[in-house]
DNA sequence: ATTTAAATTGAAAACCGTTTTCAACTAGGG
DNA sequence: CCCTAGTTGAAAACGGTTTTCAATTTAAAT
């Protein structure tokens, strides 16, 4: 899925609710889009602020939400206590690794996991809508040699 | 690990760390490993209020605090963005069933799942300190026929 | 182009769970 | 008993998130 992909979604998904395009959401999605994944409000509206002193948080956390609610990004939350934001690109669905360390964020898959999840899931009479799996540890770089 | 064996442990770290036995802390021990797990700080304080209506808010958060500083408790999030504890009991490791309808979480635990986690770590240079393994979905009561 | 209704924006205030402050009060060793 | 350090409850502070509100902008309909 290219960003000009995921834009169009956007665009598509704006249109289907009546709501409108602004030049701040277009800024804020470039940015966004720009980033890398992982990224908090505050940090989003810090790297923002520089090129568009102007726009405002409480923009910005809107347009986020927006990204969230038109699939184009996904909310995660890593248990530092703010929410981040992924874009929700090709790779449709993977698990995190989390430097415990310099905070350096992986992502993996694992259809093996994913199986086993299933059937413990099955085991106990559940039917699975999602699933959070999240590994904290030391990466290569910050674990003492 | 029985209750008692539980209490024992907390009195004994209080006593490492000169802390202080106090009626309050013994009143919200007994009613946490009562209540079950999984209980919100704001839920344990408002069924401590029925017998004991004098015990603050922060007293009920502070012992908490302190149970998972003794190692007797764990401090989790589900997402729901409040903090819940849970006894840690026999079951020394385990994850965790969330129905998303009625609120309910199972326990469980599949070592096939913990061996291939170490494996995805492995191959990308990771050592895993701890990890999180949340399934979303409905119980065996809330699925729809 | 102009008008107009509805959506959006930025700043500030409200929110909400959590944590801290502080003066009054205990626990428990000496 | 005293005395000191730890504890308590109420209320305030905190920190990230969300809402409010008046002013502004979008874009559909003239």
């Amino acid at each position: 899925m290219s960003k000009g992909k995921t834009r169009a979604d956007f665009m598509e998904y704006l249109r289907a609710k009546g709501l409108k395009t602004t030049q701040q959401r277009d800024v804020i999605l470039d940015e966004f889009l720009r980033a890398g994944s992982h990224l908090s409000t505050e940090e989003l509206y810090l790297r923002l602020r520089r090129k568009h002193p102007s726009i405002g948080y409480a923009t910005v956390h809107r347009a986020l939400k927006l990204f969230a609610e038109s699939g184009i990004a996904e909310q995660r939350h890593f248990g530092d206590g703010q929410a981040r934001y992924e874009a929700t690109g090709q790779n449709e669905h993977h698990d995190h690794l989390i430097c415990t360390a310099c905070g350096r964020i992986l992502e993996f898959e694992d259809p093996r996991i994913e199986q086993l999840q299933d059937e413990v899931a099955a085991r106990h009479g559940f039917t699975i809508e999602r699933h959070r799996l999240e590994l904290y540890g030391l990466c290569k770089d910050c674990r003492p040699a």
